[in-house]
RNA sequence: UCCUCGAUAGCUCAAUGGUAGAGCAUCCGGCUGUUAACCGGAGGGUUGUAGGUUCGAGCCCUACUCGAGGAGCCA
């Protein structure tokens, strides 16, 4: 006997019910809510996969499980008995027929209740509202992106070669570090893998790093995270142009995917598809930093020759119906690690994808310096301290060659993706400003 | 760091400066097809904290704390 049966009746995840019609099945789950009706129990009851409705009748099941069917409250974990039938008056159009109903593990004053909440209230209790209908379909779409985000590189053998978290260097700006004491010594945690993702690309080729980063910014916007999940692909020999057309195929791939496999979950999100489905074919619109501004000009708040603010973001995204890559910024505002256009040495090779409907940018990318003493008066200008570079010089001083990369913000696309208010409710634990419970 | 708004029942919100209320949740009762079910009843409050003005403050004033949205910056 395993938990996976009961009384030798198999247990069958609620998504996969429509398979097992007519069978007697076990369902193991929670009860998300309940509404009785005399001698009827309507149970909706929630395992992870899905949300069934179990109609507990009197005369159907013993005194025991009618009992305990209508004593149930929300949350409480239980184990039905019954038989699969399709029922048109079912919220999923199957039903479940219990013959036994047996409580598992009670729930007293379940916080969150099915009117609405405020986002400080549901913020408070994230371990349970994680288990709440949107924030579960949201889960599910996180999850099918990050596997599509491995088979997309598996596919185009990318190795993974994750990153340290914890490192000597900054690598995007000195005010954002999280610092740790490091048995005495100082130390950050990482707000990005990409240095270490350039050992390994003159490595193996083609790699990609996917994990956390840290970001200490004082930012209190529904787009940001201090501590926010990243995917990093790096390439030796990759110029910008290669850059950019593996972004493009790389989010477009995703979008599909998610389009083919949850549907179901982006039908419970109430997220319009079709404003997803032109992100699906590439190449997305390209336009340079100078015909971007151009577009900008009548903007008052624009400044040209700084970089854009949210609000031209939006702007510029809204003006397409998919995904749109502005590349060469100026070079002063971009990072030191950044290649000059040798055509415009006062633009960097590096490109930023937006994403539409207001969802801001969710990839950086360049093609990166390669040359020993052009990065290492870069790293003087910018005031970052030589010695702790010398190991990021040795890959200009020994064999280095042309190569690219870009970073991808996972809560950002699934955000967009998911037509999420908040980038909080992409992630399963956020970690915010001033905001580290639970 | 700056700007704006907010804090009243477990939750979401009402309440001319004059007796603190509703819906949901909880508990009790009713109902054999409910769809955030419905119907009847009950319990539930130091109005964020500390001062001040006033005959009288949930409401006006000051400070603080916490929260939300936005800016800057970024993915």
């Amino acid at each position: 006997m395993t938990c996976q049966s009961y009384q030798g009746v198999r247990a069958v995840p609620i998504r996969r019910l429509g398979d097992h019609l007519e069978e007697e099945v076990l369902v193991q789950g929670w009860l998300s809510n309940i509404r009785s009706k005399g001698k009827l129990h309507f149970l909706q009851i929630r395992d992870g996969s899905g949300t069934v409705q179990a109609v507990v009748a009197k005369d159907a099941v013993d005194d025991a499980s009618f009992e305990a069917a209508g004593s149930l409250t929300q949350e409480a974990s239980v184990r039905i008995i019954g038989k699969v039938v399709a029922d048109a008056r079912a919220p999923s159009g199957v039903e479940l027929q219990p013959r036994l109903v047996e409580l598992v593990g009670p729930s007293v004053d379940f916080p969150i209740t099915k009117k609405e909440h405020g986002p400080a209230f549901l913020m408070e209790h994230r371990h349970l509202w994680l288990r709440s209908k949107k924030q579960t379909a949201i889960m599910r779409v996180r999850h099918e992106v990050i596997q599509a985000m491995r088979d997309f590189f598996y596919e185009r053998e990318f190795y993974c070669m994750d990153s340290p978290m914890f490192t000597p260097n900054a690598c995007e700006g000195t005010t954002t570090l999280f610092n740790v004491d490091y048995f005495g010594d100082p130390a950050y945690l990482t707000q990005s893998g990409q240095l270490y993702g350039e050992a390994s690309a003159m490595a193996l080729g083609k790699i990609y790093v996917f994990g956390p980063a840290f970001r200490a910014e004082k930012s209190k916007t529904k787009r940001h995270l201090t501590e926010f999940w990243m995917v990093e692909p790096e390439a030796a020999f990759y110029d910008l142009d290669d850059v950019m057309t593996l972004a493009e195929d790389f989010v477009s791939y995703i979008v599909k995917r998610v389009l083919e496999r949850r549907r179901s979950e982006l039908e419970d999100l109430e997220r319009d598809v079709s404003k997803l489905e032109p992100a699906t074919q590439t190449p997305y619109p390209r336009l340079s930093y100078s015909d971007a501004s151009k577009l900008l000009e009548a903007d008052a708040t624009f400044v040209p020759g700084d970089d854009f603010g949210a609000p031209h973001e939006t702007l510029l995204g809204a003006a397409h119906d998919r995904p749109v890559l502005v590349h060469r910024y100026p070079r002063k505002i971009k990072s030191f690690y950044m290649k000059a256009d040798p055509a415009a040495p006062d633009f960097a090779l590096c490109v930023d994808m937006i994403a539409p409907e207001g969802y801001g940018e969710i990839i950086g990318g360049s093609e990166r310096e390669a040359d020993l003493e052009v990065l290492r008066e870069r790293i003087v200008e910018h005031e970052l301290p030589l010695e702790q570079f010398e190991w990021y010089l040795d890959l200009r001083r020994f064999g280095s060659v042309p190569h690219g990369g870009f970073g991808l913000g996972l809560e950002r696309l699934v955000a967009w993706i998911t037509g999420a208010e908040h980038l909080r409710e992409c992630i399963p634990f956020p970690r915010m400003l001033y905001r580290i419970y639970p």
